[in-house]
DNA sequence: TTGAAAGCGCTAACAG
DNA sequence: CTGTTAGCGCTTTCAA
């Protein structure tokens, strides 16, 4: 400490370069002071060139670069991040990280992201508006400078705390969903009302009469339920019939075996949508098995246009809606709002509807 | 500003519900001050309310929570990461979110880390070692109170980093995979060589002996690598032969019914091992489809034990890893280690070598 | 039971 | 081109 010999190095530098670690608060990583020490300059002079080498003598860069590699400095973000107010995450609320058709739209977002310097902070609810409350709460508290939330339907708290976060400046999205009435946050998605109904168009069309329809076995899932409800009031108003149907919350692909078997018990209907492929490609392997002709004893028509369904029977008709896409959609409408509306102001963006698209194979 | 009439609250207080907003460096959103000043304390004593209800009064407790509802506050968690020097964060560096395999891992791991007021912050590479690389820094950056990585080889800066983070007290587990030999970190998984060992053992008690082993199309998997090459020289040594084939780098079930077709040209072997369950699933569906009989003309046998295989076929015989339970194990140890350890000392803890199991089902 | 002071590691704003 | 100063919002430590 008494070093008589002191060297050139300031006062300062000396105590950063004592690495604190070990005791007290530091957690006895290198720190830009640290680096600063090694090189001999100010701190804030290593802040600048880790931003803007440019703006930082040739010389000195290069002794800054030195210090950085050899006291492997990593910058804190939360020290970066409470110092400027910015954050380089992004907040996606999900229902399952296991779903396949979720899963695409996280990589689609991340691979957006990537590239413009943000980070995903990923919590998914498992279908449930109370989980989705308390994540909506946990990861506002990581300030992220945007938020992705999955579908428009949310609890009041939830609701609540996007407002605020939109009036705050913090731009809020919807994915997977789109409503031309409800508009209260942009929105990157599809009319899931408007599947419904184009898959009951499509099996009308074929001159199928005896309908049904195969919900999932998550009934928390809203927006299949709105899909089987568009489903249900075209049948009706086509003057057809149509079943309703609810698979066991198991495995999907078991619950569509299941399902099947039921709907043979119950009396074949002649066509049958299903909340998902999963669901309409068990069906068919059941119905397969069971010599029952697809689809000439019975249609399937799936959702989603999962990669097994094309592989199946010939492949199963239906509908698909571009998860990957989704997120890429999302990322862009993000990096428009993040860039265009700074930190203040209620964020404004358009919301994008996406459209599915009825894909018609060899079970229909 | 200059209110002649300001009540009881104290200048401080006045400064702090004047909402910074807007301008300079805050965000805007309450903060602790806001509340104390609402509540009339100090912000300290908020802070404690927050974390120790039980150390502060009953009416100034009464008056901070309805000062806390009505000011909707959020607290600012980079704020008390950095005070704190300790995080909420689970950082884990997954190859790809959109594989089953991983998906169920990364649930199991979020499922078991809830409850416990840990957060996973989520990354992936690709396959790639670079990313990965890249991801590591960028999380080490979030300063987590762990790291979780897939697999055990890195690159030479990656390692680094990794070593120097269990210096500093990070605890750092290498899940997926178990090494006999390199220890250097806690690891959660199974051996792959042993895998590719027994199903090879599997296929040659059932008497095979012109076998077959399809690699994945993505040859960055070298945990998949490894399985291929432990059954080729378990093949060997038992004076068999084991042709190898490359699954082009599409869909994995696209790519199985191409490798099924490819080996036709090639000349049937009596059986096929497979990188996993989705090639052996596209490979018996081509099979079935040009009427080859499985088992009867050629046996096949998968990895992974994914719901489709348990529907195909009467079910394709496969090796299951319980990829749930991995992520349970590492939430688990990471526990463990995170409470044990504290944040001083390299951070011990035990390796945990799952069992793999071969399933035989209907395809061998 | 409560509060004041100091500081975590970084960056914005302003000097030199 | 480089440095100084003053915080960001919270928690630690210590004093009342």
């Amino acid at each position: 400490m008494a070093n008589p010999e002191k060297s050139s190095t300031s006062a300062v530098a000396e105590v950063a370069v004592a690495r604190p670690a070990a005791r007290g608060r530091g957690h006895g990583r290198a720190t830009l002071a640290t680096v600063a020490a090694q090189a001999c300059v100010a701190s804030m002079t290593v802040s600048r060139y880790l931003r803007a080498p440019d703006q930082v003598g040739r010389e000195t860069g290069d002794r800054i670069a030195s210090a950085l590699a050899s006291t492997g400095y990593t910058p804190n973000k939360h020290a970066g991040m409470l110092a400027s107010g910015r954050s380089s995450l992004v907040a996606a609320i999900i229902p399952s990280i296991a779903s396949p058709l979720f899963a695409e739209t996280v990589q689609g977002l991340s691979d957006s992201l990537r590239g413009h310097g943000l980070e995903l902070l990923l919590a998914s609810t498992n279908y449930s508006l109370e989980r989705e409350e308390e994540q909506i709460r946990a990861v506002l508290g990581w300030s992220p400078s945007a938020l992705v939330v999955t579908g428009r339907r949310h609890s009041d708290a939830a609701l609540a705390m996007m407002r605020q976060a939109v009036t705050v400046g913090l731009p809020v999205l919807e994915m997977w969903d789109h409503d031309a009435v409800d508009r209260s946050f942009v929105q990157v998605g599809f009319s899931h009302r408007q599947v419904g109904d184009m898959m009951a168009r499509h099996l009308l069309a074929k001159g199928y009469r005896d309908l049904a329809y195969v919900q999932t076995g998550v009934p928390e899932d809203f927006r299949a339920a709105e899909r089987g409800e568009a489903f249900a009031a075209r049948v009706r108003k086509a003057g057809a019939a149509a079943r309703m149907f609810h698979a066991p919350r198991i495995e999907p692909l078991a619950a569509g075996r299941h399902a099947l078997r039921e709907m043979l018990a119950a009396g074949l209907p002649r066509a049958v949508a299903f909340a998902n492929d999963n669901l309409a490609a068990g069906a068919c392997l059941q119905a397969l098995e069971q010599k029952i002709s697809v689809p000439g004893e019975i249609a399937l028509l799936g959702f989603g246009d999962f990669p097994l369904s094309r592989q199946i029977a010939g492949g199963i008709s239906t509908v698909g809606v571009g998860p990957y896409d989704i997120g890429v959609a999302c990322a862009r409408q993000l990096l428009r709002m993040v860039t265009q509306g700074g930190l203040i102001g209620p964020a404004r963006g358009r919301s994008s509807l996406r459209l599915p698209q009825l894909l018609p194979r060899a079970t229909t």
